[in-house]
DNA sequence: GTATCTGCAAAAGATTTGCAGCAAG
DNA sequence: CTTGCTGCAAATCTTTTGCAGATAC
């Protein structure tokens, strides 16, 4: 994490090597204010606004991905290699993890294709869990 | 888009309809203000709580698509089985349409092993524009 | 006629920003 | 030292909501 801030030609404080930490551990997505809970749990002391500016200097340089798909807030995940995407009820929030991610061979031919450099991608998949079709929450 | 709204159980109203077609009508995905824009321009009276009201039933009930991994707006796009996936400048905001979805199998997949019913998905790549990584506007 | 829909204005949230002080390189 | 980072509080912006009147069926 330490390489992440170098690489990103940032400085390395106490603030973004904890961010970085924090989203390390974390197996899903997680919100501003999640981040910001789970600092000020150990301890640590910051702002809210802070953990903002990290997590959008760390986007803009490529090293974190966001999504805001499920409700209003926005989501924030390490952009590594073993990102992960997920399957959300829109009736009740659940969250299922999918497995797979059949992208990169498209990501690829996409860059040559329009002369991006692709830094990444979100994908979200939408639907009605099993719970809440048996309720009939839903209008199918 | 008289169909959409019974599918939905929802009463056909001016507006709805409208929103319907101003859906129908746009390739990308619009945002609710740019609608309610456009219905105005048109000469239309409703309210934009209406609009997000209009678009937040069909969302729920699948005829709808909503993204929001841009700037902090959420984009709505009708969910038809002709619908596009985006490559998004993470710097300029420039848009580029991915002519390939490579998800309906998955989405199979998916629906069985985990019991949802899949209404849609959202998929958005990110990355540097050609211009802007001239530019150097980015950090690579 | 009744349940649903809409407009308006106000409220609620999430995110951003200005500015003054602090810290890293 | 100098540039970049942070905290705080206020501002901004998008989206939601309560309520009273209007409309679809």
């Amino acid at each position: 994490m330490h390489d992440i801030l170098k690489s990103c030609e940032l400085k390395n404080t106490k603030t973004r090597k904890l961010v970085l930490e924090l989203l390390e551990q974390t197996h899903i997505p997680v919100s501003a204010e999640e981040l910001y809970d789970r600092a000020r749990a150990m301890g640590a002391s910051l702002s809210l606004a802070t953990v903002y500016r990290t997590l959008s200097v760390l986007t803009e340089r490529g090293a974190v991905l966001k999504q805001s798909n499920r409700d209003g807030k926005t989501y924030y995940q390490l952009n590594d290699h073993h990102h992960k995407h997920f399957l959300v009820c829109t009736v009740c929030g659940e969250i299922v993890q999918v497995d797979a991610c059949p992208l990169c061979k498209l990501e690829e031919e996409l860059a040559k294709s329009t002369g991006y450099r692709i830094t990444g991608h979100s994908l979200e998949f939408m639907g009605t869990c099993p719970r809440c079709q048996k309720e009939g929450k839903e209008k199918p």
